[in-house]
DNA sequence: CAAGCTCATTAGCTAGGCTAATTAACGTGA
DNA sequence: TCACGTTAATTAGCCTAGCTAATGAGCTTG
């Protein structure tokens, strides 16, 4: 009963941290045109190496008809490119272009500058705690 | 060790994995039909208690005309409503109804349903290093 | 090899975001 | 005091992002 109540009572807070920061995070937006949803998904590919629209729209967790509108999108801009697939001719290729990677690592670095200006004033000690942290909710956020 | 992470490493990681668990709890939709925007916004209301349509839309970064609709949409389904403003006729007062009083406590209670069985799963150690890490990110967030 | 499934896309809708323009009310300085 | 500038909220009009349903092409299997 004690473990549960904890749970219970870490999740609002943990939640509540976690999206204001999130909130925060994202309202430091880099002077571009990529919108969320487009860099989200040019994220997902990156960090996959390629997908199908199938595949990344699971990942993205919307349905395939929105993922085919933002991989046009990005297709448009020179960012992503669809390559057949090898064996099915019904699907598709998607990856990252060369400029793709370039305009993410941008966004990226731009993305990461505020927090990690805010963590560098914090304690060594306070930053371990994170650390450890980060890694338990990877785990938590695959499950 | 890991106390030599950097700030911007540890940047990288924190912001994905709140990303992903961000994604992760936002999509334990409960059955409804309230958008995220618009259940952002209650809870923004709830917790200031009253606030003008400029406050709110500062408070969710968003235009004045887009927190226009998202009133608009609230206020049709009676959870919020507003009421003139006791000294200046330009402005108006936004708060929420019992009904979204209640109607914002089922839809809390559901998104940290999913969080909160996976935080029980966790060892007693590792919760203790998220409750700790919640308060710095609090305080983070706040900056 | 026909029937049924899967993949991607198109069509058509709603919500949410923006800027520019409008309307109303406040406040102030000549 | 009243005309002018400022501020608040909304309206108008546009785009993106999300959805479901429908389409067409290509697999797969009985």
């Amino acid at each position: 009963m004690a473990e549960r109540t904890s749970a219970e009572q870490l999740a609002v807070g943990l939640r509540e941290a976690i999206t204001r920061l999130n909130r925060r995070v994202r309202q430091e937006r880099p002077v571009g045109d990529l919108t969320f949803s487009q860099l989200s998904a040019l994220t997902s590919l990156q960090l996959a190496g390629a997908l199908t629209p199938r595949e990344l729209a699971d990942v993205e967790r919307v349905q395939p008809p929105t993922m085919t509108k933002i991989v046009g999108k990005l297709e448009e801009r020179g960012l992503v490119a669809r390559t057949p697939h090898p064996t099915d001719r019904r699907q598709v290729i998607l990856a990252a272009t060369e400029q793709g990677r370039v305009v993410y690592a941008q966004f990226e670095k731009a993305r990461n500058e505020w927090l990690a200006k805010q963590l560098a004033e914090l304690t060594p000690d306070e930053r371990d705690t994170l650390e450890r942290a980060a890694q338990i909710l990877q785990q938590v956020a695959r499950a």
